[in-house]
DNA sequence: TTTCCGATGTACT
DNA sequence: GTACATCGGAAAA
């Protein structure tokens, strides 16, 4: 299986561009994860997109080239890393919610002191950009590349029966529909599947190219 | 195990 | 002034 092309990937709208950006690897520095659960936030027809009410000195990243880096704080405490998707003239992005960390995992836990496992490093959005080390100053980078302090790395696609689907977690509108995807069985999501989170409708039964990392650590 | 809730900065009303 | 795309500690079961 060949890895995938994330330029095209990042081209698609995000509620496409979603389940397809699942397995790819995230790295800053030395530190990496491939990325378990992400969140699809459209424009103006998603009122619990950044995007929804129009360009701001926050969300303009969300309105410029996909493949860029969108990063915000959220709750005065966090930051939350998004990958920006679609057309220049659509806004919208996907925010990553949990990466499996696989490299520089020793430097992740100074930046992470409440970690207890491995599982806890970057299972959350507030988390992973903590275990990464990404922040404010990285909001705008060109994920794609190579020379950027943080950026995308193509791997091979998780296999379509192994994304699960469900709804968003943590925001107050349009919390119906179901525009949150993660891997089944991956250790390092954020939550607990919640009721009403169903299987992709694929069961054609082939091996997993990537089956969760290694409990505890 | 699950639920409840405070901390804290920024955007927006 | 209020809401918020979170996290983690405390208390209840």
């Amino acid at each position: 299986m060949a890895a995938v092309d994330l330029a095209a990937i990042v081209a698609q709208r995000p509620l496409d561009a979603a389940p397809l950006l699942l397995g790819q690897r995230l790295t800053v520095g030395t530190r990496s994860g491939r990325i378990v659960e992400v969140e699809a936030y459209e424009g103006s027809d998603d009122a619990a997109s950044h995007a929804h009410r129009g360009p701001t000195d926050r969300n303009r990243v969300m309105f410029g080239h996909q493949g860029r880096l969108y990063v915000y704080r959220s709750y005065g405490i966090h930051w939350c890393a998004n990958i920006v998707c679609g057309p220049v003239d659509v806004p919208g992005a996907v925010l990553i919610r949990a990466v499996d960390p696989d490299r520089g995992i020793e430097a992740m836990w100074p930046d992470r002191p409440k970690a207890r496992k491995q599982t806890d490093l970057a299972s959350g959005p507030g988390k992973l950009c903590a275990a990464l080390g990404i922040d404010g100053g990285h909001n705008t980078v060109d994920l794609l590349d190579t020379a950027a302090p943080v950026r995308l790395e193509a791997l091979d696609a998780v296999s379509e029966e192994l994304v699960l689907t469900g709804p968003r977690i943590g925001i107050t509108k349009a919390v119906e529909r179901p525009w949150r995807f993660v891997v089944d069985g991956n250790p390092n999501v954020s939550r607990p599947r919640p009721p009403g989170f169903a299987a992709n409708p694929t069961p054609s039964g082939a091996e997993a190219p990537m089956p969760g990392s290694s409990e505890d650590g």
